[in-house]
DNA sequence: TTTGCATTATTGTTTATGCAACTATTTTAA
DNA sequence: TTAAAATAGTTGCATAAACAATAATGCAAA
């Protein structure tokens, strides 16, 4: 039996389960502080669902954001108490809410992605394209194991 | 400039920040649940690092596992209440406590590394040696670039 | 020796996660 | 057409994270 090959397994799961996406949250959310965004990292991540595209329902964002949707009701009604989007009961079914962007939550767009931006290539940096692209298929593959 | 190249970055990076972590943690931790270990998936990164090495400080164990003292103090606090480590005052150094693993605690060892080991496996199965390598070469070097 | 700084741990507050249980509404099928 | 099943969202509860502020103790320099 290769210890080795299981040491190394072992090392890459505890860097994927927690490690590395602890640190990178922190930095990130760090960088919105000093930015004055006053968003949490979390909050971005479904901004950015609704930059690309607007009125769409709380599962929706669930789906895309791999959340439950007791999280996403929480995720939006901080976004709402920070005028960023604005829940709206749809007509035709309603059970349903659509969620809006508010004007203050398309403004943060620019800004907010410039930030998250500059982030990614700092922690990728000194690392060459065809490493990132075979870690990106590993992370596939592992994602596929999980689903 | 090369489009695709940015999204590649940012789709592993989208991966990295949440995505896998979240699913890993929720996948391990139903495991822990259906074999009844009544720990969550944090808890259980303490007690590995205990069962490695016991009688640590409340520092040692926040540095090894990247958390914050506060973190540390209530995932203890949790896990005592568990009755799976003590607090025990040092008496040379009356600032530091030392956490011990009880029976309880260490008989938890066993089952819980072949439910983790079982998971690693088949979350990376379908992947070569070789894939593997790569990958966790890549997340260390993310790693220090975040460091 | 005493005063000031460093270190260890805790508490308060806000945000986030997940499961379970619930309400309201729509759809399906008997 | 009405009763059952499915769907969308919310609330309750427990756990976890981070930052800020605090208490207690130890150490070092004046």
């Amino acid at each position: 039996m290769d210890l080795s090959k299981n040491l190394n397994q072992n090392e890459l799961f505890s860097i994927l389960n927690g490690k590395i996406s602890m640190l990178i949250n922190r930095y990130l959310y760090n960088c919105f502080r000093e930015a004055n965004l006053g968003i949490t990292v979390e909050q971005w991540t479904v901004l950015a669902c609704l930059w690309k595209k607007d009125k769409v329902t709380q599962q929706a964002l669930s789906d895309i954001t791999l959340r439950d949707k007791p999280s996403m009701t929480r995720l939006i009604d901080n976004l709402e108490r920070r005028n960023l989007v604005v829940r709206v009961s749809d007509t035709k079914d309603r059970r349903v809410n659509l969620i809006y962007l508010t004007q203050k939550g398309m403004d943060l767009e620019k800004q907010t992605t410039q930030i998250v931006q500059d982030v990614v290539e700092r922690i990728l940096s000194k690392i060459s394209d065809d490493e990132i692209e075979a870690c990106r298929n590993v992370l596939r593959k592992i994602f596929d194991n999980l689903v």
